[in-house]
DNA sequence: TCAATGCAAAGATACCGATTTTTTCATTTT
DNA sequence: AAAATGAAAAAATCGGTATCTTTGCATTGA
């Protein structure tokens, strides 16, 4: 059975190919006999377009935005935007423009500014990132939708938005995963150290905050004996930051593992590397496979990494919403990133 | 700067569009003077064609074919050959039709017939799936090379094919992660049952001896003194097995921690639920999230799974061989499938 | 020597399946 | 009766591919 094109529907329709689009778009100018016998016709055969054709023929050029929280290199937020990229290499068929608002994730007003930005440069579809106050991010989105532009959003969500496609992070039950994850590699371990690296970000983010949250509670839950102890650095104070975990790891001679709800577990495996050779094994869970951290994993000064495939959510987000909005694809919705653990045994295999 | 067309290439080398493609496809009938104009345009500019347009045009119906394992409904090749499905779908557009030659894994006669189905079938494409010896796949890889037949290979890779593709994954590491995360989850057990449940195929695939093979070694290395309990059971025998495991758990009234290499671990699981309830909590690892498994997983009877995303390798297989050979994009070949670890707290965001 | 033939080279054009613009034709309206 | 309007057909187009046709040149035979 070969596909049914337009131009079949017309002949069975008894009228042109140009009517028949009339009507499978709803457009206007057409008599109810014609919409009736085309209609006749679709309702009988299951009419399924050819998406390629049809971008081709329409010969548009999309603006497409996104709006996300600045970064540092190898971050978490530019790896999502490389994803995007990667994205629009894959599509450069389609004629997709692209262009990117960095916001100060600590300062409202600044993503109000550059959703004012974004919003003037008229764009046909918007991708954006998370603010942590919800009215901020619900002004964008009813712009938005009174414009009739379609949105995806990547990290939050609320049930009143109507995204074409959600890329989230269960950051909660990641946090959980993490405790299981080190209560168990630690078996019996009293004490587990919470290192709070404080880096450019003067706080720490919302997924860090949840994932700690899902921390404590699996804690509570499963082992309210385990002491947890924080140490809060500052990235920027090397030396004091040198002499703290030296102070820490004397008075607390006897922890055995640690961790980090960002990706800066690197630097405590370093410093316990170099600083504390003699000292013994202490095993370490930390977050995001940037090279840093991987380089750690492989020598085993890190044990575990938890990995969401920001790149991999880039991407198909990107992709989710070519298909949306250029090809006029049906899409699922919310999409729930896997948590994966990484070790020496398996990271090799670990491709973002 | 917009893209580049051949008839902007034809305008700049002062020749016809005809000629243009006959330098960018190789065929034959160019003079050297026309070759050498049209080549120096191509050298200065950066010419990407358009693939959607050119598959249009090029209105070709293609015979995809894939040779595969026999299988029973929701095992790993039926998961596989569903995300092959998946992507015939996303690619209906293009007009592929798709012939599947199963064969039984455990008869290399078997192979070879559906081999010879499937050459004569005159395929424009191939996926094949394992088979366990190397000759038999070398025949069949050798004539599909000497028709100049793209071949994708799922599973088993030799240096010498050249495959348009290959999905795969690295079952001895697959066996030390295992290893890795039992020992960890049993801290100090002595004892590790190792469940072999022989099913339908007669002796373990290749991939299971694999696992257990990584598993030995990680054992062997990191923790010599654990003993390895082994337990071979059928499933055809059901009061047999269910003997078998009584009086094995009955016997070995210290194991703490049980594995198995295939997909069969909810078995274990569940003789454990119904039969012994009193008997203390066996941490349990088996492989693939088939939903017996998730459910085990769900209700903690089973506490580790290791996954391998048999659908998203079909899918991403058929995708590869779509875009190389319908749309001739560039693909990266090999392909090492991540290996996953699922639990109760990370398991639901796990999708095929 | 020159028309006839053959063949390679390259231009012109139809086509893929859709969209969009233009044209045509039948009604209304003024 | 001329102008305005609306519906629907016809045709151009998107960026390539493939076929058809034409062109130019070398070879052949009268």
């Amino acid at each position: 059975m070969a596909k049914i094109r337009i131009k079949d529907i017309a002949e069975m329709a008894g009228v042109s190919v140009g009517t028949v689009d009339r009507v499978i778009h709803g457009r206007k100018n057409i008599s109810k006999s014609a919409l009736e016998k085309v209609q006749k016709v679709l309702d009988e055969i299951n009419y399924v377009p050819n998406h390629y054709a049809s971008a081709l023929a329409s010969n548009k050029t999309y603006h497409f935005a996104a709006i996300m929280p600045m970064h540092e290199v190898d971050s978490y937020w530019a790896r999502v935007e490389k994803g995007i990229e990667e994205g629009l290499h894959r599509y450069s068929d389609f004629n997709i423009q692209y262009e990117i608002f960095r916001y100060d994730p600590f300062d409202s007003n600044s993503f109000v500014e550059q959703a004012r930005l974004l919003l003037e440069s008229k764009p046909f579809a918007v991708i954006i990132g998370p603010i942590f106050n919800f009215n901020i991010m619900k002004g964008l989105v009813t712009e938005l939708e009174e414009m009739q532009v379609p949105y995806a959003l990547i990290d939050s969500n609320w049930p009143e938005f109507k995204p074409v496609t959600f890329y989230g992070q269960d950051s909660l039950r990641s946090g959980e995963f993490a405790a299981r994850i080190i209560t168990m590699a630690s078996a019996g371990a009293k004490k587990i150290a919470l290192f709070k690296l404080m880096g450019e970000g003067r706080v720490a983010s919302r997924q860090q905050l949840n994932r700690e949250e899902g921390f404590r509670k699996y804690m509570k839950e499963h082992s309210p004996q385990t002491e947890i102890v924080d140490l809060i650095l500052s990235v920027y104070d090397k030396e004091g930051m040198k002499h703290a975990l030296k102070t820490f790891f004397t008075k607390n001679s006897d922890i055995t593992c640690g961790l980090s709800f960002n990706s800066s577990i690197n630097t405590i495996a370093n410093f316990l590397k170099k600083e504390m050779p003699k000292h013994q094994h202490i095993t370490l869970l930390g977050y995001d496979a940037i090279d840093a951290n991987v380089t750690c994993v492989h020598d085993g000064s890190v044990d575990f990494l938890i990995a969401q495939h920001p790149q991999k959510q880039g991407l198909n987000c990107l992709r989710s919403m070519v298909n949306a909005t250029v090809l006029h694809m049906k899409q699922k919705v919310e999409h729930y990133v896997a948590i994966e653990l990484l070790t020496k045994e398996n990271i090799d295999f670990y491709k973002d």
